[in-house]
RNA sequence: GGGAGUAUGGCGGAACUGGUAGACGCGCCGGAUUCAAAAUCCGGUCACUUCGGUGGUGUGGGUUCGAUUCCCUCUACUCCUACCA
C-alpha cells in the first residue's frame, strides 16, 4: 500500500468494478420495495458544469444510500437533447446538428462517468433519437385524436431578417438575438395541448403533494391562477349588441362608470370600417406592449347599467385590457381598482365609492389618488348596502342569475400550451394537410416521421419548411397528395415524459403499464428551480393527460421534488468595467491586482457563468483533486437549498480531508492493542452513525458531514490514546466507510477493501445503531434564565435529589447570595432555574 | 404594483416541539516537527473585562422564569411575478 492516497488511480478502479458488476443495474422486483431516483436530465451543451455536479451529487447521495438501505433503486441517466444551440453551432460548423449533439453527449457522458455517480447506464437514452421521439409522436397523435391537441391562430415573435419564430428568451429590448431586426408580432396558426382543460385538477392536486417545497406549489398555483367571479352582461344602448365581461368583484357594480375593451375584442371589428383614427390607436396599443400608460379610445358607444335605470356607462377601447384573460372585456370600478382608477383621472370619468373602510363614519367617503381595495362595508349601492364584500358578492351574483344579467363564473390565467416551434432540431408533429384539405394524424405505422438527413446545414436549413421535398407525402389511405406539418413541438414536450421511458428504454411500445405501476411515481426528483413552473407543471399535465389516454392510472409523476440552489463565485472587474477571472486574482495588502499588476475589483458573489468569467470548470476540479474531493465539497457547509459558494479553500480542504481519511488505514494497519475496550467512544460513534442517517433522510447533507467530521475527530483521538482493541478499531471503520459511502464512494471502497476486503461497501447494509441510554446527563443551572452552570447529574434523580447537588456548587452559591428565590423551575434533564 | 423568502463571529453555517448561542468546516493566532518551507500534528479563537463578571443572534418593542426560536414595528438584501379585472 502506497502511503500517499492516489485519486486518479483509485477512483477509476472502482468505478470499473462498479460497472464491471453492474452494482447499479436494476430490474424490476415487486418482492423488493422500489425507490425511484432522479435528477433532471442535461442539455447536452458540450460540458458539464458545477451546477451538475451538485445536482447529480445530490442525487447520488439519496440513490446510494437509499440502496443501502435495501431498497431497489432506479437512478437513471439521460440527454434531453433537441434545441437550438445544437442548431447555431451546425451553422459554424456547417454540419448536421445530430453531430455536434452526439459528441458532446459522448464528452458529457465520460464526464459524468468520472464523478462515479450510481446509475444504471443501461437505461440511457437521448430525446432526439427517432426511437425516443417516435413515442412522443405517438402521444400527440393520441391527444389529437381526442381534442387535447389542437390547432389555432397565434401570435408569435417574427423576425422579418432570419424569417423565423424566435422564442421570448430569444428577443432582447424587442430586437431579435441574432439579425437585431425589430421582432414583429405574426399570426401564424400553431398546435396547442389543452392543459387548461386540468386547470382545476393540477391546483387540486397540489395539495397532496406533500413533499415538495411550499415555494413551488404557491408559483404553480400562482401561474394556474384561480379566481373565483361572474360573467356580466351589458346591452349597448340603441344597438342590438351586447358586451359580456368578468369581473371578480361583482360587488362594486353599482361603482361602474366605464366599460372598456381589448383591441381585438369582436366589437373592435365593427367600428374599424372606415375609421382611421381608431386603426390608428389599435396600431399604437400593439407597439405600447410594455407601456404602464394608460390609453383609451372612446368609441361613442354607451351601455346600460343593469341595475340602475337609465344609467349610461360609456364604453372605451384600452390598452390595459388584456385579449387574452377572462372575455377581454371590463367594466371599470375607479373607486376600488387602481387600473381603473388611473384610466378614469386620466379620462375625466366619475368615481363613486361603493365600498368604505368598516370603521368609518364619513359619510361623504371619497377616493381621491389611491383606489380602495381593503375589505369594508358597501355604500351606495341600493339592495347591497351596509353588507360585507363576501356577503355582497353572492348576493349580487345571486340577483344576476335571477335576473339573466351573468352568471358565476371561474377564470384561470393558464393558458393553453403552444407547442410549435418553427425549428428544424426538434421532434417533428406527425400531422399531414391532403390536398382535398383535410388534416390528419399521420398513421401510426409511418412513424417516427423522422428529421431529414442533410449534407450541409446553413442559415435556411434552420426550419424544416425551407428544407427541399422534406414535406411532401402522400396519404396512405387515400393516395391523394399531402404536405407534412413543419413544425416541430417545443422541447418540452420530451422532457414532459422521460421519466417514465426510464422504466423501459428498449420497449416498443411508450411505455408498459405494469413498469410503472411499479417503478413510479418518482420517489424523489432533483433540480433547479427555474425549472418550478414549466416543465414540472408540463409534466403534471402529461401524466393525467396520459392517464386519461389510457396508458396508466398515475396522477402526479413525482412524489418528492427537492430543489438545490446554485453554485455561486466571487466575481472581479478591472477598472474598465471588464470581468476578470478568479484565479488571475492575485491579493496583496487588501487589494486585488490582475497578472499585469493593474487594480482588480471584487464585485458580487454571483451565479457561475461564462459572460462573468467566474465559472470553475468541473474537469479541472476532478483531474487535480478528484470525484471524492469535488463531492465532499459540495455537500459539505451549505445546506442543498440554499446558493453554494464556490472557494478555492473549501475544495482545497475537502482534499485534506480525503487524505486524512486514507491516514487512517495506515493508522489502523500499525495498531496494535489488544484487550481494551472504549465502548463510551463506540457509543459516541454511533449516536453520530444515527445523526448521518437522519441528516440524510432530511436532506441535510451538510449537517451529516459535520457529523461524520465528528465521527472522525472522535475515533482519531481515540486511535491516539490507544483505547479502542484492534478489533473495535476495525468495527469503527468499517461502519466510518459505510457512512461515507454516498459521500466519497471511490476512497469509501478502497478502505472497506483494505480493511475488510470482504465484498463491496456500496452493497453493505446501513443500520440504525442501538445506542445504550445514557447514565449521566448535563443540566443548565440558571438564575433568572442565565446559565450560571453546567453539572453532570445521574439520569432519573428527582427535583429535590437535583437541588441536593446544585447546592454544593460554589458558582450557584455565590449567584444566590443575599437573593430571596420566589420561584424553582425544574425541567427534567435540560435546566434548573432559580427565579430571584 | 402583487407574492415569497432571508438576516447568527472575519467567512460558510449549527442550535431538537422556547431551555448551556456559535456544533462542524474555513480563516486567523500561538506551539511542535523541519536547515528552511510545504504538508502534518497540538492548543487558542464572539466582544469587553478590574478575571468577580458584563454585553451579544439586522432595528425597536411585546409575551415568558427563560426568546436565534413565538407576536408586532421598522430596515436591508434575494428570488418569483407582473396591467390576470
Amino acid at each position: 500500500m502506497s502511503s500517499r492516497y492516489n485519486h486518479k488511480i483509485v477512483e477509476k478502479k472502482w468505478q470499473k468494478i462498479w460497472s464491471g458488476k453492474k452494482v447499479f443495474n436494476v430490474k424490476k422486483n415487486k418482492d423488493k420495495k422500489k425507490y425511484y431516483v432522479l435528477e433532471m436530465f442535461p442539455y447536452p451543451s458540450g460540458k458539464i458544469h458545477m451546477g451538475h455536479v451538485r445536482n447529480y451529487t445530490l442525487g447520488d447521495v439519496v440513490a446510494r444510500y437509499k440502496k443501502m438501505r435495501g431498497f431497489n433503486v432506479l437512478h437513471p441517466m439521460g440527454w434531453d437533447a433537441f434545441g437550438l444551440p445544437a442548431e447555431n453551432a451546425a451553422l459554424t460548423e456547417k454540419k448536421h446538428p445530430g453531430n455536434w449533439t452526439y459528441q458532446n453527449i459522448k464528452i458529457m457522458k465520460s464526464q459524468l462517468l468520472q464523478m462515479g455517480l450510481s446509475l444504471d447506464w443501461d437505461r440511457e437514452l437521448a430525446t432526439c433519437h427517432p426511437e425516443y421521439y417516435k413515442h412522443e409522436q405517438k402521444f400527440f397523435i393520441d391527444m389529437f385524436k381526442a381534442g387535447l391537441a389542437y390547432k389555432k391562430e397565434a401570435e408569435v415573435n417574427w423576425d422579418p431578417v432570419d424569417k423565423t419564430v424566435l422564442a421570448n428568451e430569444q428577443v432582447i429590448d424587442g430586437k431579435g438575438w441574432r439579425s437585431g431586426a425589430v421582432v414583429e408580432t405574426k399570426k401564424l396558426s400553431q398546435w396547442f395541448l389543452k392543459i387548461s382543460k386540468y386547470s382545476d385538477e393540477l391546483l387540486k392536486d397540489l395539495d397532496s403533494l406533500n413533499q415538495w417545497p411550499n415555494k413551488v406549489k404557491l408559483m404553480q398555483s400562482n401561474w394556474i391562477g384561480k379566481s373565483i367571479g361572474a360573467n356580466i352582461e351589458f346591452k349597448i344602448f340603441k344597438n342590438d349588441k351586447k358586451i359580456t365581461v368578468f369581473t371578480t368583484r361583482p360587488d362594486t357594480i353599482f361603482g361602474a362608470t366605464f366599460l372598456a375593451i381589448s383591441c381585438d375584442h369582436e366589437l373592435v371589428d365593427m367600428l374599424l370600417t372606415k375609421n382611421e383614427t381608431l386603426k390608428k390607436f389599435i396600431e399604437e396599443c400593439k407597439n405600447l406592449n410594455s407601456d404602464k400608460v394608460k390609453r383609451g379610445y372612446e368609441t361613442g358607444l354607451v351601455a346600460e347599467h343593469p341595475f340602475i335605470e337609465g344609467k349610461k356607462i360609456p364604453i372605451f377601447i384600452a390598452n390595459f385590457v388584456l385579449k387574452e384573460y377572462g372575455l377581454g372585456a371590463i367594466f371599470g370600478c375607479p373607486a376600488h381598482d387602481q387600473r381603473d382608477l388611473d384610466f378614469a383621472n386620466e379620462y375625466k370619468l366619475d368615481v363613486i365609492p361603493v365600498v368604505k373602510p368598516k370603521d368609518s363614519t364619513d359619510n361623504n367617503f371619497t377616493i381621491q389618488r389611491k383606489a380602495y381595495t381593503e375589505d369594508g362595508v358597501i355604500i351606495n349601492s341600493e339592495f347591497l348596502n351596509g353588507l360585507n364584500i363576501e356577503d355582497a358578492k353572492k348576493v349580487i351574483i345571486k340577483k344576476l342569475e335571477e335576473k339573466g344579467f351573468g352568471t358565476k363564473k371561474v377564470n384561470y390565467k393558464l393558458r393553453d400550451w403552444g407547442i410549435s416551434r418553427q425549428r428544424f432540431w426538434g421532434c417533428p408533429i406527425p400531422i399531414i394537410y391532403r390536398e382535398d384539405g383535410e388534416i390528419l394524424a399521420e398513421e401510426e405505422v409511418n412513424l417516427p416521421v423522422k428529421l431529414p438527413e442533410i449534407e450541409e446545414f446553413n442559415e435556411s436549413s434552420t426550419a424544416l419548411a425551407n428544407i427541399n421535398g422534406w414535406k411532401d407525402t402522400v396519404c396512405s389511405k387515400t393516395g391523394l397528395k399531402a404536405v407534412r406539418e413543419t413544425d416541430t413541438f417545443d422541447t418540452f414536450f420530451e422532457s414532459s415524459w422521460y421519466y417514465f421511458r426510464y422504466c423501459n428504454t428498449k420497449l416498443d411500445t411508450p411505455l408498459d403499464e405494469d413498469d410503472i405501476n411499479y417503478w413510479l411515481p418518482v420517489d424523489q426528483y432533483i433540480g433547479g428551480i427555474e425549472h418550478a413552473i414549466l416543465h414540472l407543471l408540463y409534466s403534471r399535465f402529461f401524466t393525467k393527460a396520459l392517464r386519461d389516454l389510457g396508458y396508466f392510472k398515475l396522477n402526479e409523476p413525482f412524489k418528492g421534488l427537492f430543489t438545490q440552489g446554485m453554485v455561486t463565485h466571487q466575481t472581479y472587474k478591472n477598472s474598465n468595467g471588464e470581468w476578470i477571472e478568479p484565479k488571475s486574482v492575485l491579493s496583496t495588502d487588501g487589494k486585488f491586482k490582475d497578472k499585469d499588476g493593474l487594480e482588480v475589483f471584487s464585485g458580487k458573489i454571483e451565479k457561475m457563468s461564462k459572460s462573468k468569467k467566474n465559472v470553475v470548470d468541473p474537469n479541472d476540479i476532478i483531474s487535480l483533486y478528484g470525484a471524492d474531493t469535488a463531492r465532499w465539497f459540495m455537500l459539505s457547509d451549505s445546506p442543498p437549498d440554499r446558493d453554494l459558494q464556490w472557494t478555492e479553500t473549501g475544495i482545497v480542504s475537502s482534499y485534506k480531508f480525503i487524505n486524512k481519511l486514507w491516514d487512517l488505514v495506515e493508522k489502523y494497519e500499525n495498531y496494535s492493542v489488544k484487550k481494551i475496550s472504549d465502548t463510551q467512544t463506540i457509543e459516541i460513534l454511533k449516536e453520530n452513525i444515527n445523526f448521518v442517517t437522519e441528516y440524510i433522510e432530511t436532506f441535510q447533507f451538510n449537517k451529516a458531514v459535520a457529523k461524520i467530521y465528528e465521527y472522525v475527530n472522535t475515533l482519531s483521538l481515540s486511535i491516539q490514546q490507544k483505547g479502542l482493541s484492534k478489533d473495535e478499531l476495525m468495527w469503527c471503520l468499517k461502519k466510518l466507510c459505510i457512512i461515507l459511502q454516498p459521500f466519497v464512494p471511490h476512497i469509501s471502497e478502497e478502505i472497506w477493501f483494505n480493511i475488510s476486503g470482504e465484498g463491496l461497501c456500496i452493497n453493505q447494509k446501513w443500520t440504525i445503531e442501538v445506542v445504550e441510554k445514557k447514565k449521566k446527563i448535563k443540566i443548565a443551572v440558571q438564575i433568572n434564565g442565565k446559565t450560571k452552570d453546567v453539572l453532570e447529574i445521574a439520569q432519573g434523580l428527582t427535583k429535590e435529589q437535583v437541588i441536593e447537588i446544585i447546592n454544593k456548587s460554589d458558582k450557584i452559591k455565590r449567584g444566590l447570595e443575599n437573593k430571596k428565590i420566589i420561584r424553582e423551575i425544574y425541567v427534567e434533564g435540560k435546566i434548573f432555574n432559580f427565579v430571584v
